[in-house]
DNA sequence: AAGTCAATCAAACGATTGTTTTAATCCTAA
DNA sequence: TTAGGATTAAAACAATCGTTTGATTGACTT
């Protein structure tokens, strides 16, 4: 296919420098020239090879997302055979939504901790191209893991189940996503804070027992919700 | 102070422009020209009140930031002094934590919802004079709820705890955040995303869980986490 | 009624953005 | 070696950014 030797070079080395970037300044702030210049490549290779900005950000994510959101249903699907037709435990479910990800962070040859970083952030990004991008790329893995759920936690209504993994994808992709500015939350040194494994192996238990919290009581109010919201109290 | 009667009028209406258009499209990708435009103002009257686009974001931050935090504080205070010596319950504390939350979201004078997403997004953003600035906005309130809830949970290690208030943090804030592109995860109607009462409702038995979880083991592995990390599936 | 000062306005500032163009260069296949 | 497509290079493109300038307005004081 591509013929040259060192043409793939260029590509790897915008791709890398670029999610270096992406990751440090975010998607608006980061521009071509400074891509470039880190990667040591002319500015004009960027809309060569990947056509615009927006196509080289998409390939940034794939790049690494697209393995691991595969990696998350082979889990899940070693799993389910393991289980023959029972249903999975929510430890184990949960712990192939949360073992790719460590994974990535772990490995050596990419920069793990940063693209997970950059991940987190995406999330929260309101361009349109960034979210129908992720939704893509998430929709089929977010159905399976649901199902999963489901048949692992059968007294808990559809609707509530949505919400308690909208919740643990949220406390994921912010714990992945924190800086040191909210450092100070957690007191931790920043080499601490870059583990991403001990991190995980906090935030699994964390999860898993609001998974299996008691549902809410939404007829009725919450004594403790109410009590608060009644007060008079403006200041 | 200010003499003209009209002069507050620019400055207010700056503000909510820029409130509702950061909101939509972030900091960086939000133009001062679709501000003034916005709010029918001259393009020169953001610099002359604010002085600069950053002291306009977190004029706008703060106008909404600066009572929800203090009301926390004002919540806590109360549920301490109700407790007499004795350690306040978790609930109350959540409670404390997340109400001032939603009566901003109710309050129907402010684009409530609006600004909760607004927020969310900015505990993302990678701007240094963003990070900089919740830090400080957040320091105290912080503080202030970790010792209430180290008093509640005393069995819970400083820093098993610092761990979950990130978590309960970043549950809260992603979830505030979340943008229709993540609904198909809660298969939600729209309408029913932005109805954060019923979010809060469910949002805080699942934090409350977590936050009474059983400790984590960190000495040997978890089962089922090393169970999925030793296999050699690579695919 | 003259003067003062904050507020608004149109216009332009210099810098930087993503993208395109055109020519030079490289490597491979004939 | 030579033709030819793929890659790189330097330069300029049009557009847009945040900010500043200098003139003009209008309400209030003396």
């Amino acid at each position: 296919m591509t013929t040259a030797r060192s043409a793939p070079a260029t590509r790897e080395r915008i791709c890398g420098a670029a999610e270096a970037l992406f990751m440090a300044h975010g998607y608006e702030a980061t521009t071509l020239r400074s891509i470039t210049a880190a990667a040591g490549v002319n500015l004009a290779a960027v809309n060569y090879h990947y056509g615009s900005k927006e196509e080289l950000f998409r390939a940034v994510l794939t790049r690494r997302l697209d393995p691991m959101n595969q990696r998350r249903v082979d889990l899940l699907d070693r799993a389910e055979r393991e289980a023959g037709g029972r249903a999975v435990a929510c430890e184990r479910i949960l712990a192939a939504l949360l073992v790719p990800a460590l994974e990535l962070a772990r490995d050596p040859r990419t920069g793990g901790n940063d693209f997970l970083r950059l991940l987190g952030r995406a999330y929260a990004d309101p361009a349109p191209f960034i979210r129908r991008f992720l939704s893509e790329q998430y929709a089929t893995m977010i159905a399976r893991f649901k199902s999963a759920f489901a048949l692992a936690l059968p007294h808990l209504p559809r609707k509530e189940l949505s919400w308690r993994l909208h919740f643990i994808m949220g406390a994921l992709s912010y714990t992945l996503a924190g800086t040191d500015a909210l450092k100070l939350i957690a007191e931790l040194k920043p080499r601490e804070t870059a583990n991403d494994e001990v991190l995980l192996r906090r935030l699994a238990p964390f999860l898993l027992a609001g998974l299996k919290a008691p549902l809410p009581d939404l007829s009725e109010v919450t004594a403790e919700l109410d009590g608060a919201l009644v007060a008079p109290a403006r200041r």
